[in-house]
DNA sequence: TAGATTGTTAATCGATTAACAATC
DNA sequence: TAGATTGTTAATCGATTAACAATC
C-alpha cells in the first residue's frame, strides 16, 4: 500500500505531497555496484547474466539481488537470467544517469581537488562545470579541466549557468554561510562533505556524506572482530 | 534476546562465535555527529544538554536521539538532561576513539592525498602512519607529515610497524592485488574507497566507502523533489 | 522432460516511532 | 507541586530472508 499526503488549502485548492523520504534507499545504494559489474561484463561481450552470478561476484544474497533489480522494472527470463545491455540501460535510466547532471564544486582544497579529478563521476552522469575557492591564487586557473572562480562570484556565475547541484567541500566554519549563498544562487541540491548539519529551506535537498561515520563503523567492526575467538576456515 | 552461534568440533572443543554482522549500525553512524556537537558545546562551557536540544540541532527525532545515546551506557537525569563531558567521554570510549587507531594509506593520488590532509581524522582517533604509492617520484617524500614509501615495500615496512588498518585509495584495476599484499603484510581491516568488491579471508574486516552510492541517492532525492508540486512555506 | 532460475508471497528481523510511567 | 525530560515498553514500519510456484 502506497501512502500519499494531501494538503487542503483555504482557497479550495489541494496539493498532493509525495512522501518526503526516499524509499528503498538501501537498494538504490547497491545499484551502482550492479551497474559497474554489468558494464564490465558487457565490455567482455557477455549478453546475459543470472542474478545468482551477480550475487556471488558482489558478495550479496541472491534473493536480495533479484529484489533489488525489480525496482528497475526489468524482468529476467527463468533459466536464462537478465539481458546485460537491457539491465545497464534500465539502471542508468532509473538513476537518471542517462543524462548528465551538472554540478558546482565549492571549496577546491584537498578533498575538492580529489573530487574534481575523480574519474568515476563522469562515468556516472555527474559533470562538474565550475569550481569556487576562497583562495584568490586558485581563482582563474583550471583544475582537471574545470575552471575555478573566486568564492564571491557564486551568484554571478550561476545566474548564467543555472546549475542545480553543488558539492560542498569547504572548511566546517564557513559551510553554513556558503550554503546560504548557494541556495540564494538557485542551487536546489547539496552534496555535503562537511561535518556540519546544514540549515536549508524545505525545497532544497541535502545528501550528507560523512567520512567519520564510515570510520565509526570500521572501528566497531574491528573491535567486534577482535572480541571473536580465532576461527579456522 | 541476544543470539550467539556455537560451533562444535570433532575433537570435542567448542567455539563461541559472535554474530558476524555489526548491529545498530545506523545508530553508530550517527554517533560522530553527536560527538562533534557535544565537543562544540563543551568548548563553549556548556555542562549539560538535553536530548531534545541535540535532536533539534542535528535535525533528528528526539526519541531517536535518546535511543541512540543508550548504546553508550550513559544515563541522563530527567528534567536536566545529559552531562556533556560524560557523554563525550562515553562516545569516544564506545567508538574506541579514546586510543589512537593507526592506519596505512595505500595510493597517494588525489583522494589519498586528500585523506592524508583531512584534519577530522586525528580528531577522531585515526593516525595515518605511513603511505604507499606506485609512483617512484612520490616515494621518499612526505605528504602532510606522513612518509611515503614505494608500493613494493608494504610487507617490509609493516613487518616493522605492525599496523592493523589500511586505507585503500588505489585505482580500481590494482585494488585486489594490493589488497592481497596488505593481507599478507598482516593488515586485518580495510577501508575501501575503490569501487571494487574485495575478496579477503574471513578474519579480515572490510568497510566499503562508495562515493557513487551517495551520488545515486542524491540523484533520486533530486528527481523525487522535482516530481513534487511546489509548496508554500 | 528435468533442472536452473525466475517472480511472488509470506515470515523474520531490526530500526524507527509512539505511548506512557518514572523522576528530578 | 507542576512540568520538563528521562528510560521503558509496545506498535509500526521497512528491509532482509525464506519458501514456493511459475517458466524457459
Amino acid at each position: 500500500v502506497k501512502k500519499f499526503s494531501i494538503a487542503l488549502f483555504m482557497d479550495g485548492t489541494a496539493m498532493l505531497a509525495m512522501p518526503a523520504k526516499l524509499s528503498k534507499q538501501p537498494s538504490i545504494r547497491r545499484l551502482p555496484a550492479y551497474l559497474g559489474l554489468l558494464r564490465q561484463l558487457h565490455d567482455r561481450g557477455c549478453d546475459t547474466v543470472s542474478g545468482v552470478y551477480l550475487a556471488e561476484r558482489l558478495g550479496l544474497d541472491k534473493v536480495q539481488v533479484r529484489k533489488d533489480l525489480t525496482i528497475t522494472g526489468v524482468m529476467g527470463k527463468p533459466r536464462v537470467g537478465f539481458s546485460v545491455p537491457v539491465l545497464i540501460h534500465a539502471i542508468e535510466c532509473f538513476l537518471g544517469w542517462d543524462q548528465a547532471l551538472e554540478a558546482l564544486l565549492v571549496g577546491a582544497g584537498n578533498l575538492g581537488t580529489a573530487l574534481l579529478g575523480y574519474t568515476e563521476f563522469p562515468r556516472h552522469g555527474l559533470r562538474i562545470v565550475a569550481a569556487f575557492d576562497s583562495d584568490p591564487t586558485r581563482a582563474g586557473r583550471e583544475i582537471y579541466g574545470t575552471p575555478v572562480f573566486a568564492m564571491g562570484r557564486i551568484a554571478e556565475v550561476n545566474a548564467r549557468l543555472r546549475v542545480p547541484v553543488a558539492i560542498l567541500t569547504v572548511p566546517a566554519d564557513v559551510a553554513q554561510r556558503v550554503t546560504d549563498q548557494l541556495v540564494g544562487a538557485g542551487v536546489t541540491a547539496l552534496w555535503n562533505f562537511t561535518p556540519v548539519t546544514l540549515d536549508v529551506p524545505a525545497h532544497v535537498v541535502v545528501q550528507n556524506e560523512s567520512l567519520v561515520a564510515g570510520l565509526a563503523v570500521l572501528t566497531k567492526k574491528l573491535c567486534l572482530d577482535e572480541c571473536r575467538l580465532p576461527h579456522n576456515d
